[in-house]
DNA sequence: CTAGAACTTAAAGCTGACTTTAAGTCAAGG
DNA sequence: CCTTGACTTAAAGTCAGCTTTAAGTTCTAG
């Protein structure tokens, strides 16, 4: 499979695919006359790093968690504390956007006169600085 | 109050007061000898601007948002609009993380001897296109 | 009065995940 | 054989939200 159909494949660009390979993420395949060659199961590789990359995972993450993925080792502690790591960040997230979405519904239902009293009305100005986790 | 000490109270830097000025999110306050000096409610303007920053707000939303903040404008549909938008957004946003979350809680439980098992077991080869909801 | 801390500006740098550009090489159809 | 489209590279550009830098000005304490 030359580059242009994988990238098709995947949806994708080219030059993603180019800068997957460059970043470690994928490894360099075959070469015919200077031209990138790859076997189908490229595919599923590609896929599953842009499925990470949407999930929110950095590269340097998924080259962590990919490495070790080729020749059948075990799920290893190592892995599975990189999990749990990301478990926890992945909770925290979804924590700040329960948060969030609350107070959106709250002004969304609200029927003060500006919003500097909804504001006032759901105590966000009081709280602000607890509020403000300062994502990191 | 100086740029210094409104940054230090809201626990930024001076820098980032006055990109937020740059950006039209604050104000440019009065001047003194070509000095910023702020009245104390630019403080909650501050804290507010971080808060929504930190939710995930873009400065372009904020600016938005913050629009008619000023002079007590009263909550209009234009505000409701983007409001519900964001809250749209924000349940995507929880949605995608619930399924990222039960992936990592089922790759954390599972007895596989690989990772690539792991990854068969939970059916996620098979609809990795469909799982890779690409944001936005 | 003077040292030095805090302020001023514009412009460049940073991170991440790519894309775009420029300039060139390869391959397949007519 | 020749065109055209897909490929190659390195390097620069993009977006957001700042930070850092450089060079200069102003405020404040001693």
């Amino acid at each position: 499979m030359k580059i242009g159909q994988l990238a098709c494949r995947a949806s994708l660009n080219a030059s993603a695919i180019r800068y997957y390979e460059k970043r470690g993420l994928l490894a360099p395949p075959q070469r015919l006359g200077g031209q990138r060659r790859y076997p189908s199961d490229a595919l599923d590789r590609v896929l599953l790093i842009r499925f990470a990359t949407d999930m929110g995972f950095t590269h340097a993450e998924i080259k962590l968690f990919l490495s070790g993925l080729r020749d059948n080792t075990p799920v290893g502690p190592r892995w599975k504390k990189l999990a749990a790591h990301k478990l926890a960040e992945v909770e925290r997230n979804i924590a700040r956007s329960l948060k969030l979405k609350t107070l959106l519904q709250g002004l969304l239902r609200c029927r003060c006169a500006s919003l500097k009293q909804c504001v006032c009305a759901l105590g966000l100005s009081e709280n602000l600085r607890s509020l403000a986790l300062r994502a990191k």
